[in-house]
DNA sequence: TCAGGAATTAGAATAATTCCAATTTAGCTT
DNA sequence: AAGCTAAATTGGAATTATTCTAATTCCTGA
């Protein structure tokens, strides 16, 4: 059985890709539908996992190709940090990334408006910025770990 | 012959080695002298290239050994933008980047003192950030691609 | 229902980087 | 100056994430 979508994340995703004239196929609603699932900004492998779960025949290549329309729709994000593999991330708000070089986890920061505001104002005259990318590094909650 | 480095840049060079009880040698000091010498925020590869120039038996292995005990003493930056090669750059004042999506070129982008404190600000209670990367892509100024 | 484009598949290929075992070198110590 | 030892370098193989390719399967709309 495929994996099942809640109504309001279905019609996203349908009128996502509609509106790029892509097909909402069985793998792309899965490969979403996981990363809806568990927010824990998985790997292109994590993903793939837990794909293999809900449609087995699924292959590596479908995965990559899912993310990518996926990100080119607009329905997750990428977040890359140093030279770890690509994570996803279905959390569209503007925000950065904290990791714990201890835990490798990776935790999801707000960006107030006023800071955002701040930093995009630091793009030069001339140049237009079309996304913006933070992150930092450092430990975490050592209690939380 | 060796690549010279000022004798400002020596002396900075030896010390941080010296510090961390790692030996000055030849292939650093090269090493650190293209990436002083052309600030284009160069890859391995290029830096590979350039180096070769001045000590041909010079290997990849070493080029990344190098570039690794060079960011380790702190003489030198990663610059990793999405999943392209990492990059290196001698900028080692808080500072930002931006890559032109059309040309690929990085360009640094400074961050005031402000902005920066409340870019720090958005780390939560009970973490410690102790590396922050922020990053800008899209289209640098058309006058000059 | 059928044609034709879109999507998926398995596996090969690529690109950047890291690993490894053997050799060379730098910086002591005598 | 010669020898010693740990550190650094070397060439090549290995790894890892990702992309490509060519063949197959699946939708969709006429």
């Amino acid at each position: 059985m495929s994996y099942s979508l809640t109504s309001f994340s279905k019609d996203t995703f349908n009128a996502a890709l509609r509106e790029k004239g892509l097909r909402p196929t069985k793998q792309r609603a899965c490969v979403y539908g996981v990363i809806l699932g568990k927010r824990d900004h998985p790997t292109a492998d994590d993903i793939y996992d837990r794909v293999k779960r809900h449609l087995p025949g699924t292959s590596f290549a479908t995965v990559y190709n899912c993310l990518e329309t996926l990100v080119g729709c607009g329905l997750v994000k990428q977040v890359n940090m140093d030279r770890s593999p690509t994570r996803y991330c279905p959390n569209l708000t503007p925000h950065a990334h904290f990791r714990c070089t201890q835990s490798g986890k990776i935790y999801d920061v707000e960006i107030d408006n006023d800071t955002l505001s701040l930093i995009q104002a630091l793009v030069p005259e001339g140049f237009e910025a079309e996304n913006l990318d933070l992150s930092f590094s450092g430990t975490g909650k050592p209690s939380n770990n």
